[in-house]
DNA sequence: TATGAATGAGAGTTCATTCAT
DNA sequence: CATGAATGAACTCTCATTCAT
């Protein structure tokens, strides 16, 4: 019985550097999804291979393991966010403008990809240890960073309040943008089917309540 | 002849009609700490009942099943903060120095309860939709209404900005605060350990940050 | 400390000689019911102590186990089902009245107590091989005994068939009564919820068809 | 290019398109000698899977849940006797011979299959409601109707007596041949192991009794 | 007698993971 | 690459039985 490979010359089963193989793909697409309908744990197997219309083994074929996989998904999404984070803070504009960019990106993939948001935002911290152990928890530490950088370089150029710690102030920002984002979900904020109009005001109402405060006037 | 007491005849020491078992409290008391330890498909009948001392079977002597026990835990949680927000809101002292208070206690709980906490801040949204759609969505909505409602007393008496919506600025504060402890939980403020003068140091920044707003000079 | 009751004459709860505790019959009644609804295996201590309105340990006070309890329930049954074909044995009437007889008691009693006739019939050999090794497997073994031995008579006196093995015949005779109180409790015959008059239908052509036999003529 | 097989070349054994599973065959064989064992409720999964040599698992592959298993097993064998019943009653012979044929049959295959008589005769009536709603109770009634139908023509051609009811009929019928199963199961009829010679005379009697009737004579 | 809280073994069911094809 | 049958550990829930009062 001739053996699974003759001399192993990988014929290609490996990513072949840049292109991925189209069904991993569909795989980690299906991933995104029902990790955000279902959460870390109602998120099964083969929930993730029927979506993505491919067989049972095959997942196994891509990802190490159901943690590997959702790693992967997690890895993913935040790439792309801290790509856009960066995008932002190496862009034009003042330190108050980026931020305020910041909370309007993330209110707007909401607006066109919220299982994606979902996934990013309400997931966190709610993966087992192991999860947050690896890489997860070092993007997430990272966008925190990105963003009390750009309140650091808004200290620097007296946009910002001086007396404010810029890791605190990211997560305070951070905060308001994820629990909005629960409002939302939950339908408590913008009603059970918000317009996009109404998540515009939305994106309005947090940005101006982080940069001006609560407070109508200044101690 | 003596009888045993004023009202309350019972011979022998009951579970004195009304007040609540004392192993129904254990294992309550246990499902806060797994629930917080492993989140909430983590969260085992048999870790419950060995945490609480009890057999397996009690458990389901006192609560009809998993569901029912987590959502009793999350309805005590939330009962406990909607009682002192609640009483907050009704004490002394203007609106805004009523929500510095509602920032501070919340991290003040978490320094002598955090797994109190971390079922009530990290696991909303996370439960399965049986549970968002019974009493946890309502408890929750109806903490952001109380915070809104301090809000909009605010706006009447002048000290907080009139453009800015109070249940937005009620989850925006609610997520300035939830995203500063999941920070505080992930070792990525604070430290790995914070001490209590760190964590007052961070209550006073969030309550600087949420008030003040970032921004140095109104716009 | 005083002792529970200051006269408490004894009412009357003792098993006062002979007499058996009122108790102890209404655990015995609900088990018939309860054994009758749901089988052997779907009876449970629960449902027989909530159906008699005692508390769920009275049942071991009177019972070593529910085998025993169930156990009981049989021998009660079968007791008064053996008086009763006793009683028609050694009654007046042929053998072949008395046979027509048995056929329309245990008609005439599923008419007035369909729960002890379901536990009798319907019940026998579905017990655990516990029970069928106890008593219940010699009072079944009775009373096809003493139905043979009718027949054995019948055969003597000339009014029954010399060529049948009693004990077979009365196995036939048992079982064309079982079937068709089985057609009768799944409605098969009789209709869903059959009158009286129905029943007495069905109790002459089962007597017909046993006595007399399917063909018209004989071989 | 040889193609696939002349008739069955099968490299893999794949299981072969349309035709049933190997293992599943086998679970729901294992599953008819474990439910005739130990009946309905005795009968555990983990015995199925032990019995057909499969992981427990496998068992829920091919079968949604413990009572689809069992209505397949009640399915099976009722349908297998239906099919007999129905060519005897499509084949030669007279009424009287046919249903004399019934009681052969039914006595034979116990005498190379007691375990599926016992599950088809022993268990009908016993299982929980759900089953009995779905397709046994309507084979079981089937069952019933096809041998009353044999009765009916037998009234037709006169080999039957006119004024029995053929429903009626047909139950006794298939009550004395379970009840002379039963007692054979028991030992109470045959001994404790009884020789195919002591089965065939248990046939002929039952023939003779249910065809002839007990009566020596007509009135 | 009488109560019902407490116990824990056992059974059904799920699902991540492996493996032969 | 791809498939899906096969495996079995893990978990929830049930219920007979015990025991302190």
């Amino acid at each position: 019985m001739p053996h699974r490979n003759s001399r192993r010359t990988n014929p290609r089963p490996r990513p072949e550097e840049g292109s991925e193989p189209e069904k991993r793909r569909a795989i980690l697409h299906a991933a995104v999804r029902v990790f955000a309908a279902k959460g870390y744990h109602g998120c099964r197997i083969a929930d993730v291979a029927r979506q993505a219309g491919v067989a049972y083994g095959l997942v196994y074929h891509y990802f190490q393991n159901k943690d590997e996989l959702l790693e992967s998904v997690f890895a993913e999404q935040w790439t792309i966010l801290l790509n856009a984070l960066e995008a932002i803070r190496s862009g034009p504009g003042t330190s108050l403008e980026q931020l305020a960019s910041v909370c309007r990106f993330v209110l707007d993939v909401f607006r066109t990809a919220p299982d994606a948001v979902r996934v990013l935002i309400l997931e966190v911290a709610r993966a087992p240890d192991s999860l947050r152990a690896g890489s997860t928890r070092q993007t997430f530490e990272a966008a925190v960073r990105l963003v009390s950088e750009m309140v650091r370089r808004g200290q620097e150029t007296g946009e910002i309040r001086h007396e404010l710690d810029p890791m605190v102030t990211a997560a305070c920002l951070l905060g308001a943008i994820e629990l909005t984002l629960t409002g939302l979900v939950l339908g408590i904020l913008g009603g059970p089917s918000p317009s996009e109009q109404e998540i515009e005001r939305l994106e309005g109402q947090v940005v101006a309540t982080v940069l001006g405060g609560l407070a109508s006037t200044r101690r």
